[in-house]
This record gives C-alpha cells, sequence and structure tokens, in this order.
DNA sequence: GATGAATGAGCGTTCATTCAT
DNA sequence: CATGAATGAACGCTCATTCAT
C-alpha cells in the first residue's frame, strides 16, 4: 500500500463514519479502524481530527466544485446556467449521498460557521462562479434584488432540503422531479 | 423552589447552553450548575441527557406551533394562510436565536433524523395545519403538484436558512426583507 | 472516607510515586490507583497533573519551614542560627526521604527553574528567614562577602548533596556525621 | 557521511535537545531530525533511547575528565591540586553549559542513581584522580576526616549549584567569583 | 427528594521502536 | 546500510451517570 494510499483509506474512512455517525460519533481510533491503519498513522497526514476534518471538507468542496462546472458555460443565459448548477448539484449530492451528509455535519458546526463568515466576508474562491452569476442575474434585474446571502438562501435552502429527504427516504427523486425542484427554485429566485 | 421549578430551570439551562456549545460542549454539570441544582437532580426529571435533548425539543415546538397559530384560521385564503404561518415562524426564530439554534441542533443529529422520520410516516401531531394547509393547496391547484416533502422543503428550506444567516450576523432582517422572504417562499411553492 | 480523606491519599500516592519514578513514571493512573480513588476524582482536587506537582511541592515546603522554624530564634548569635537551620534541614531530609526525593524531582524540572527565579527576583516569602540570615551575616562581615545565591549555594548545594547520598545508601549519617557536615557547610560560608 | 559522522551527529543533537528539553521533552524522531539522519538509523547505532542516553553521558563524563587533567600534575600541593581541578570543572561547565545541562538531567534520573552506585561501589575508574587527591588528602590530615563521599559532596555540591544559576542567569560568575567560589569550596573540606 | 463527590470508560494525541523498501 | 512510514500501547483528561449521605 502506497503512501497516498493509506491517506487516501483515511479520507475515505473518516468521510464513511462522519457522515454517518457524526463528529463526536466517530473517534480517531474508530476511523483508524475502517481504514485498515494504525491509529497514530492518522497524524502523519493530518495535524488533530481539526485538520482532518476541515481538510476532508476541502476535498469534498473541490469535487463538487469541478462536477458543476463540467459543461457550465457564462455565455449561456442566466436563466439556464442557474438550472444547470442547480441540477448538477442536486445530482451530485444524490449520488454521492456520503459526501452530502458529511456536509451537513460541517456546515453545522463551528467550522461551518467559520467557513460561510469568511466566505461570505472574504472573496473565498472555489464557489466564484455563484456569486458571479447571482450578482449578474441581480443587476440585470433577472433575479430579486435581495442581499446575496438571501438569494443564496432561497435557491439552496430547498435544495440542501430535497437531498437530504431524498437521502433519508422521505421521497425519492427521479429526473423530473429534481428538473421541478430546481425549476421551483428558480421561482424563488427570479424577478 | 417547587419540583417544577427546577425542572424548569434545567430546561432552560439545557437550552442555553446546547443552543451556545452545542450537545457536546454543554456537560450535565454544566447545565446543573446553570441551572443552580445538583447534577444529580437533573435525573429525578430526564432518565439521562438524550431524554433532556428530546423533551427539550418537544417543548420548544410546542411553543412554536402555540404562537403559529395566534391569528390563524383555516377560514382564510390559502395564500394568506400560508404567508401568516411563514411571516409568524421567520419572526419567532429572530425573537428567539436561542430556540433556533437549539433546533439546528436537534436537527441536525441522529435525534433529528428519527423525530423527521416518525413525523412524515406516523402523523405525528402538532403540525397538523401545514399538512392541511399543504394539501389544501395542492388540491385545490394553488400550489405545485409535488409530495408533500417536497413542498415542506421549498417553503421552508429558504425560511431555515434565512433565520439562521440573520442570527449569525450575514444580513439583517427587518420586516420588509421577512415580507419578501416569505413571499419568495411563496413563489417557490405556488403554481 | 471523607472528602479530605480523599484528597489526602491523592497526595500521598503521588508524593510516594513520583519520589520513586519521577514526574513521567508516575501517570496519573497509577497515582490514582495507589490512592485507591478513581482516576476522575484526581481532578475533583487538582485542575491538571501540573497543578498537583505545584501544590505537592507547595506543601512539602510548607511542612519544612514549620519544622525548620521550631526553636529558631533571631535573637541567637548568626552562627548558633546557621547551625540550627542546617541541622533542622538535614535531619528533615533524612527522616522523610521520600519528600527530599520528591523536592528533587522538582527543583529539577522547568517548574523548580520557575519557582527558583520567582524566590529570588520576587520575595517569594516563607523562606524569608534564609534570607534574612545570611543578609544579616554578610553585613555584620560574619559570612563571605558574596552575591546571595552563592552564599545558598555554599551552605545548601553540599547540605543537599549529603541528603541524597544518605537516602541512596552511600553513607549513614548520624547525629555526629550531621553536625559536622552542618559545621563543614558553616566554613564554607563563613568569613 | 561516514559512518563515525551519523554517529556523531546523533550524539551532538541528542546532547543539544535533551539539555534544552529534558529527556521527555526530545523524542527520538526530533533528535534525528536535527541530526539529519533517519528516525531508524539512531537504532544501528545505539539500542534503545537508554543506552544512547547513557552513551551520551559516558562521553560527557570523558571529555570532562580529559580537560580537568590538563595542566594536572600529582606533584603539586594538594590544595592547588584542589583549586585546579575545582576551578577547572567550574569553568568547564560554564563553557558548555548544554553539557552541564545534560549531566543535570542525567544525574537527577534513575541513570544517574545506578550510574553513582556503581561509581562508588564498584571502582568505575575515569574519576580515579579525584578519589586519589581525597584520600591523600585525608591521610595527610589536610581534609577533614569525613567519608569520601562527604567530602565530595562538600567540594562539589557548592560547585555545582553554583555552575545552575550561572546558566541559569542568577548570577554572573567572572573570574573572581570563580577563585572565590574553590576558595569557598576548599574552606569546606579542608581541616 | 436533592445533592455533588466519585467513577471509569472513552477520548484525542504522542512517541519509542520496527521493518519493508 | 539507511530510511521514515507505520504502529499501538500509554498518556492526560472529560463527562454521563450513580449512589451514599
Amino acid at each position: 500500500m502506497s503512501k497516498t494510499d493509506k491517506r487516501d483509506e483515511v479520507v475515505r474512512a473518516a468521510l464513511e463514519l462522519i457522515a454517518e455517525l457524526g463528529f463526536h460519533g466517530a473517534p480517531m481510533a474508530m476511523i483508524a479502524e475502517r481504514a485498515g491503519v494504525g491509529a497514530g498513522t492518522i497524524y502523519r497526514y493530518f495535524e488533530n481530527k481539526d485538520v482532518l476534518i476541515a481538510e476532508l471538507f476541502r476535498e469534498v468542496e473541490e469535487k463538487i466544485y469541478a462536477d458543476l462546472l463540467e459543461g457550465y458555460s457564462t455565455k449561456n443565459p442566466i436563466r439556464e446556467r442557474f438550472l444547470h448548477l442547480g441540477t448538477a448539484l442536486l445530482r451530485y449530492y444524490i449520488a454521492n449521498p456520503l459526501e452530502f451528509r458529511y456536509l451537513e455535519q460541517f456546515y453545522n458546526s463551528p467550522f461551518g460557521v467559520a467557513h460561510r463568515r469568511s466566505k461570505l466576508l472574504g472573496s473565498k474562491e472555489g464557489c466564484y462562479f455563484f456569486r458571479e452569476l447571482f450578482e449578474e442575474a441581480v443587476s440585470q434585474q433577472v433575479m430579486k434584488d435581495l442581499p446575496l446571502v438571501l438569494l443564496f438562501d432561497l435557491a439552496f435552502g430547498p435544495l440542501f432540503a430535497a437531498a437530504r429527504d431524498h437521502i433519508l427516504g422521505f421521497v425519492t427523486l427521479d429526473d423530473l422531479l429534481i428538473a421541478r425542484i430546481i425549476e421551483a427554485c428558480w421561482d424563488g429566485v427570479k424577478r
């Protein structure tokens, strides 16, 4: 097993266990066991548990952004771009329920609040395209004239909630439902 | 201090501390101290910490439902009823940030998932009026023809997100903004 | 067993084990076991291991100072007072080898250095009578005109070393030898 | 880097780090890094950490003895020889504070006790000249008629203490003070 | 009933040592 | 030979829960 393999196993195990059990339900020893490594090994790759959690978040976020941008073009009309991003995001969550539940854990924690704060205040790149799209949409009077934060809430609040309900088995989202949900999100933000 | 007083003090202390510090940041001993009772006393009223957490949730939920129903009449038009409930809920969250943050903690935990499951599958009363309203709205073709769960997501996802952003200081919601958010939620669910 | 009893048991166990095995050879769990209490119990009385170590030092020091001052009078001639203190100190160490070895551990550690520093710079009371005696002796030209620190080194360096050698069994100190050692210490500092 | 070079680098690094941080503050990995070798490499030269510690002590001691004997002649008068050795030793400590602090760590540890025991009981060579000098001094009635161990304590206890206080910055020893300290040590042991 | 001292399993983390490369 | 990634026992410490008072 190569060096990178061990690291990846730790990341995978942490994702699985934290998604299932939460940060506090997933002790380092359990993560190590699931990863098939010694407890001390984790600390070769991650300074401590917090760093592991933050790094795992970064990796998940990166994967998602890469996925969202596939086939995304700023030349398309705003509505189309919105539908593209929304659909891709919801699909991604549904296809990767562990990652989704991990994100839930992360956002709902001191890490998440700090992250959200720095993303809003500073110019945390990565999701620049969301901000770009929404600012353009507002300036062109295609979206409601509301603070960006609230537009995000209107657009992604339902999306996140729907993904969760699908993953928990409260509803089963097929292509049609996905499309209708994203349309409804658009209805919420559009002028 | 009467028996009921002690119990209430424990509930209040638990709400404050868990809202501020999370379940894991609020040890029983700390709750006891804040409540002004002995650590063992909590166990006279609540079998264990999980039960305290669940019971506290029940009380918060009850208070909220009572608040929402003030001035609510099933005789009013559907849209008006929706706006009433949404506005009241958002206002409640903003006015009671500790309770809101407690709910966040609760929903984002194994408790929350179990609770949501039992509410959807069984017919957990309490929020019957939401279900009534939405079912009526769907059957009268005023709302989109989507599963109830998704309509809830569309309606309350943004609301919850907006409340969180206000409480975290990312935006400041005044009466006008609140009205516009609830209108936007309506845009999301309406046909 | 009363509250104080447990605390005392912890102190006694810590003294024994640290004296025998050093700070690092005496884990908290071992101290707890020797004291006949649970591991967590120690933390009711001492915030952490460092505090336990420091507090234990304080108690030992206090006991020693009390012992030294028995029968000590500043009205006696300087030489007599010196012999009194030196003899009492050496006797104390010999009679309380665990405490002596604990002090050794303590002085030879970051704690000890910090303590020594604050004692020399600030006016850490407790051993004021040593300083008083030596300063008086210097000003009356009975002791060598050297910095106080060095006079302490000349007086107590041999004393400490002799106590250690007795405790380790390299020599057996009886009353006569004790007297001759203290005389020799006096020879070292006297003018 | 030759085999011997690596070994020497390990010894040097261990000296530095243990002197600064103590045995427990200087992990093998840290020593390896400072020495510029792999962690496993240390174990080629030293069976384990204890052996490294003991070996390092032996080397330091050897260096010191070599230094002391420079210009030392058994033909000189006893007092002069005493002053020579004492002065050279104190100067050595002051000029090599890392080695001094290492010795402190070593003496104050199970190693030190064992070493001292074997040196007194067996006839650990190396410092034979100290023993020779003192035995001669006693038999010629120049030194007090005390067990050898105690004479060592009287002579070197203050010396060691003074070196420590200089290194910790509690006093600054210049040539004059050094001379006076060694004189005072002589006062302590002389008849 | 009410208390809070006591408990000990369990946590995150370290580090001397090993061994495949 | 030399390496350093891997190990896992052991550490200091926390906290939900119990129970003698």
